[in-house]
DNA sequence: CTATATAGTGAACCAGGTTGTCTATCATGT
DNA sequence: ACATGATAGACAACCTGGTTCACTATATAG
């Protein structure tokens, strides 16, 4: 316990896991108790463009299957719905229906306030420091994430 | 994508996943090839004095069996042994090998040479700013963390 | 000595990941 | 025009790590 450089991590995790336990119930609140952490992130992947399974794979990282499947979950809890291109009748986009987009907009105005009550906290300068060297500490590219496959085997 | 609040806990998870990547790797180089990064958080939570499946379940937030579970897994890959308590016959406690002793040393070794790295990158002061800043806006006890049940159901 | 609480185990299930195999469809080169 | 190769999706079998329910064995209290 006397090493420093354990608190670190645990410190980003705890962070993390507290502002997305706090949009979580926020979101429970406003409607939509039956998303989860993660779908929020595929639900950004998938983009108001919509996508396939083999598109939405490669973006996140993991097997066109894997990804087949998490679209199967969203579209049963009515986040996605399916439709097949008529210019290619093997693909069948996945877009985000009303509810599903009104579940990112929720998210994005949530994620706002929990920022705003970190500058309230901390003051906007110190939180603009830590945002920048997080920034400086991690990969440019935020959507190569990989989350989704990094969790399943952690 | 307009929204500020978006970009903060990305950030954070990502330097927690970059910060567990790179344990992970130099601790197989290491000669621990097949720990996984929750087996550091359960070894920590096992602790000097050893643990049952039911101290552990309560210490992580998880239910007897699934800790039992991985107290099997640990004791498979040879970090944990069990044996039982003469005083309660029912009780198995598990305890760190010192193969698993050895990697909770290397690991406090390899965040303390991920920090100075961090430092070096950052300065101290930025560092030391940083990690007070996620002090402050984190929970006190760094040992409720839930961490594999939160995980899970991500 | 009986009744209740506790430790551990096993089984059935779920989510989300993997790989391998298969079919249907598209695209291309001769 | 057609054979060939690439791609999209689906299905199956499996892994890990969680869950709940049900059960046995042991300990402890009245």
């Amino acid at each position: 316990m006397s090493s420093q450089g354990f608190e670190l991590p645990l410190r980003l995790l705890l962070a993390f896991r507290m502002l997305i336990d706090e949009l979580h119930t926020e979101l429970a609140r406003q409607g939509h108790p039956d998303i989860r952490p993660m779908h929020g992130f595929v639900m950004q992947a998938i983009g108001p463009a919509g996508t396939t399974a083999v598109e939405l794979g490669r973006t996140l990282g993991v097997s066109k299957q894997a990804a087949g499947k998490t679209i199967d979950t969203l579209e049963r809890i009515g986040y996605v719905e399916r439709s097949t291109d008529p210019h290619d009748t093997r693909r069948r986009v996945a877009r985000l229906t009303p509810y599903g987009e009104d579940a990112l907009d929720r998210s994005a105005r949530i994620f706002d306030a929990l920022r705003a009550r970190w500058a309230g906290e901390l003051g906007e300068e110190r939180l603009q420091a830590l945002e920048s060297d997080l920034r400086r500490m991690t990969p440019d590219n935020l959507w190569r994430l990989d989350i989704p496959g990094w969790f399943g085997t952690l």
